[in-house]
DNA sequence: AACTATTTATAAGA
DNA sequence: TTCTTATAAATAGTT
């Protein structure tokens, strides 16, 4: 505007935006004093400078005033109201809602679990037993289910290693059979197992699996706190 | 300020006034316009006509969010925004948190009382299984005290029941031998139940009380939704 | 609203 | 920052 008018873009030297920032704020609040003077109408002006400063111009009491006033203006503050407002209430309200639920859900597990039972009835007794039985049964029955698909699965696997096992010995018989040689040094150790007949094999492995299993399992760590108890 | 400098004062001439109000009015936009933009600031700006019109202009999104920003500056901010934005921030964090830990917690009751099983390793299985019958063993246990208390509570009822009848009846055979006349109409009644020996009424009343307790219970009405099953 | 004479504002330099 | 100064902008009064 001066020596050369000035380009409508940010001055990208930072000095120079400074300068340019506090004689042009000096200005604007200058000119929304006039306007508040001479035309006696109500002007508010707030600048925040870039380190968050903030310089504030207002013709009312004090720009607080103006706010308010904005806010009876535009229609704004009725969205704003009524959407702000009531959101927080009912955020709070679920809050607590949750909160509640959450105890009594505590509460009722603690009580599952045989932990504080101080004021229960014979009749809550009662029925907490009759679920817990009825639950023991289900659980029960879901493990041995999972036990005896994980057998299932182990003496398939079995089978497919003594198939497996079955054709190796096979080619080694023609192995020998062809060589006419017996003096290889990996035939005589293999001699043994094949001696051993396939349908003997899978009773002891078998048990091997079963034991593992049913021995295995009172042993195993508990993520419970009280994880010592399964022994 | 052209053609002999304005008086900064309110223009009196009322059509003066609303000219200059105009071109002073889009004077001060455009300069607060150019300001936010060469000095890359934050710049808000209103100014309300004598008849209440609104002329605005900000740099930010909205007239709004300046106004946001200048309640987050002033120390009224303390009250206000401290109060209410993160207020709202931490309600909501608190709500979704509440949210995951009864979720978390539904899952967990509904495995302890053997639904909701799909998923669950032999290793879980067992754990659940272990912790359930711990707790069955301890709410038996508390059901039994519960139950024993309630029988000594009836006991006692009837020792003082006994004790009272005792005294009645001495009463009673002290009425008699002072009136000599036996014929009062209540004494018969009474004779029959005098001839039971204290001692020996406690059994049977005790077997009745034991009857209805432990064949009462298991038909008590639980709150459970299968509360059919508790027959 | 447009014009225009001036006053103001202000960019650049000191 | 402030002052100076040349010049762009704003604008009061007029048309």
């Amino acid at each position: 505007m001066v020596r050369g008018k000035t380009e409508m873009k940010r001055i990208e030297n930072a000095t120079s935006r400074q300068v340019t920032f506090s004689k042009r704020r000096n200005g604007l609040l200058k000119k929304a004093f006039e306007l508040s003077v001479l035309c006696d109408v109500e002007v508010a002006l707030a600048v925040f400078s870039p380190r968050g400063r903030l310089y504030e111009f207002s013709s009312a009491t004090s720009l607080q005033k103006s706010i308010d006033r904005y806010k009876a203006y535009t229609k704004d503050n009725n969205v704003n109201n009524k959407t702000v407002q009531p959101d927080i209430q009912q955020v709070k309200a679920d809050t607590v809602s949750l909160a509640k639920k959450l105890e009594a859900l505590e509460v009722s597990k603690l009580k599952i679990l045989g932990e504080n039972l101080g004021g229960c009835s014979a009749e809550e007794l009662n029925c907490l037993e009759v679920n817990i039985e009825k639950s023991l049964r289900t659980i029960r029955g879901k493990k041995t289910q999972v036990l005896e698909q994980q057998i299932a699965n182990l003496k398939e696997k079995e089978r497919m290693l003594l198939k497996d096992n079955e054709d190796l010995r096979g080619k080694q018989r023609d192995l020998e059979a062809s060589l006419v040689v017996p003096a290889l040094n990996c035939v005589t150790p293999l001699q043994p197992r094949g001696q051993l007949a396939p349908e003997q094999e899978p009773v002891p492995s078998d048990e091997d699996v079963e034991t593992e299993l049913y021995i295995g399992l009172p042993g195993v760590r508990c993520s419970n706190r009280r994880s010592g108890q399964a022994k």
